[in-house]
DNA sequence: TCACGAATTTAGACATGGCTAAACTAAATG
DNA sequence: CATTTAGTTTAGCCATGTCTAAATTCGTGA
């Protein structure tokens, strides 16, 4: 089993490119201006990792069309994800962060820590196998759990449903859901969706009403009640 | 004030030299093959280096004879080193490290770490003053107490005296004194010193004796039997 | 089908922090 | 006092990862 060192920075790469790869809204192929803009970066710069990764094996390049992971590639990116995932978590739990904190201070951390102290928090959280913001944690041998939930955007007017995931990091936002009640497990139910793309008057638990932006909306994604 | 920020190298340029600089058999200035050796580095690159320390302000480099920090250099490296301490705390009292193993890990974790981490480890910790090896831990605004213990290496025959610090980082000793109860706190009788830098004979606690070589007892620093 | 514009890639530069080999200092030794 | 030698510095090179400016490609609309 060799065990090659990825740079800090081509570790940050393959993190973005999958991300970017399995976000709901991602077409085949993701391109080098997504790329380029997600890691804050000129897309020479782009294009250059982008070089760098594919003669690494770990993603493949059809020029001027876009870049997939390949296997190699996701399974160092799930390695990378989970480690980010697992630190977030225990710095919410157990350092007391705030929701919308733990994104940040995971980025750096996450490339200074060693296998062993990712054993001792994945041990002193129990194994969770759901991050900070719902997003399922990859297993250490690289499986990932899918959920089938859906965005709230999408959940039709009198449903009930509940948060269980938030995908997005911009702490902003959490910090005003967080400060509306819409944290992960609250219970919810659709009174009123307005139409052109208006705002979802939504129920928050048992306590009050609030109107909610559809771009808030696309970012939460929840569980309809069934029986689970 | 300004927010001036210091490259991991640089960091742990200047983590280095303080140390040299204040190791106990240190002489005036600290040299640039020290440096070198230290940093494990050729002694052109510790040259290069201590060149841009220079014009950073952050020490003074006589050519040819040495270098010495600047107060600007020792606030900053101070401020390294105590996030080096309290994250060796933090890993051995949160997360069950080693004593052996927490110095290879803090290495990599002091650069990642936020202002904000270091508070929340710290009020975690209960505010420390000491270290896992029970080095002083510099406060926040740069103070870093003295202690006045001495070497158990020339701690006179029939003394009784407790383990206060252990000034290595080798991981192969720390668990060779582990092993032996030569732990922080420890109350320790020398029976009998052998010539010729030959080994000592010590009661360890209410157990047994031990011949520890004056190598290690060297690096042991003890308070002598006396009211605190 | 051809040209335009947006996206992408190439070319060439820069900063950081390593390295080796060669030149230089300074202190000790004969 | 000259010479040796250990330690230090200089010179010049390399790898990584960034940038801007220029060239290239590709899809689209006239």
């Amino acid at each position: 089993m060799e065990t090659l060192v990825l740079s800090e920075a081509v570790q940050d790469y393959l993190k973005s490119i999958y991300k970017l790869a399995n976000a709901p809204q991602a077409g085949e192929m993701v391109t080098t201006s997504l790329i380029a803009e997600r890691m804050q970066v000129s897309a020479a710069s782009a294009t250059n990792m982008i070089k760098k990764l594919a003669e690494m094996r770990l993603l493949d390049h059809k020029p001027y069309q876009g870049v997939e992971l390949t296997s190699t590639g996701v399974k160092m990116a799930l390695e990378i994800v989970r480690h980010h995932r697992l630190i977030e978590l225990y710095l919410r739990q157990s350092l007391g962060y705030d929701w919308d904190q733990v994104d940040a201070e995971a980025d750096r951390l996450e490339h200074a820590i060693s296998e062993d102290f990712e054993d001792r928090i994945d041990r002193a959280l129990g194994f969770p196998t759901v991050g900070a913001h719902g997003e399922p944690i990859p297993s250490k041998d690289g499986d990932i759990a899918v959920h089938d939930y859906q965005r709230l955007a999408d959940t039709p007017e009198g449903k009930r449903c509940w948060i269980r995931q938030v995908s997005d990091r911009d702490p902003a936002l959490l910090r005003y859901l967080d400060e509306h009640g819409l944290i992960l497990g609250a219970e919810l139910e659709i009174r009123k969706k307005s139409p052109f793309r208006g705002p979802l008057r939504i129920a928050i638990g048992a306590d009050g009403e609030h109107h909610l932006g559809l771009d808030a909306a696309e970012k939460i994604y929840v569980e309809l009640d069934r029986v689970r």
